[in-house]
DNA sequence: TTTATTGATTACCTTTTGGTAACTGATTAC
DNA sequence: GTAATCAGTTACCAAAAGGTAATCAATAAA
């Protein structure tokens, strides 16, 4: 009888990936707070990011409404504009935002002097 | 003078991506919470997560040890063993795990039904 | 009328990540 | 002697992510 008992991880594990998978990749946070902090619209947001490219920027604002991160409004004015939004959904990463940033930081000083 | 002022998101993202760069990809967080459990040894380990090939855990291995989440230690006995064990800094990582967990709960709510 | 801007899409290519399977040398059990 | 176990390494592939450049229709500005 020398089985091995170990902790259900996975109920542990399937919400971090989620979590990582939404928030993860080169892009996606970058751009979320681009639209958080105030830009509206597809080429001000593509502005607001150096080196993003126009093909990568639209998957990853699809992706990120498939989320419900980010808002997308059709206004139908004339022209036609297109708003992207943050929502309150999208405002609850803070939190997450803000604990990865302090675990960076302490990782940061354990790993170069300190 | 309609030059957009925008916050430096860089001393904010920055240190969140050195944290999703240490425990993102597939396998980081199941081989550290592995190790976290109790297993020691590299087969021992391998055989507790289901599909891990040798080759991708001994790569995550190294990584893991690069970012002192884990120590490898050499037990110079007869025959030579080599023990995985977590280290304090790995441990400072369960507030991060939490924080991503409970946010994964929190969004499947709010993707599906609630 | 030509040019520029809007919000994208498409084809093609490169890089990164992950996976398969064979193999290593050292040791131990049969 | 043969087979198995230990901790890996190597060569080769496949899939996913990301990047480049051209193109689209609609509208507006020169």
């Amino acid at each position: 009888m020398e089985k091995k008992e170990h902790k259900d991880c996975m109920s542990l594990l399937v919400p971090v990936r989620d979590t990582l998978d939404v928030i993860g990749g080169k892009w996606k946070l970058l751009i979320l707070i681009s639209v958080w902090e105030g830009n509206k619209y597809f080429r001000e947001i593509e502005r607001s990011i150096p080196k993003l490219s126009t093909k990568v920027l639209a998957k990853e604002l699809k992706d990120l409404e498939a989320n419900k991160l980010i808002r997308r409004t059709i206004i139908d004015d004339y022209p036609v504009r297109i708003e992207y939004t943050i929502t309150e959904h999208g405002k609850t990463l803070q939190t997450v935002i803000e604990t990865l940033r302090d675990w960076g930081l302490t990782h940061r000083k354990e790993i170069f002097g300190k």
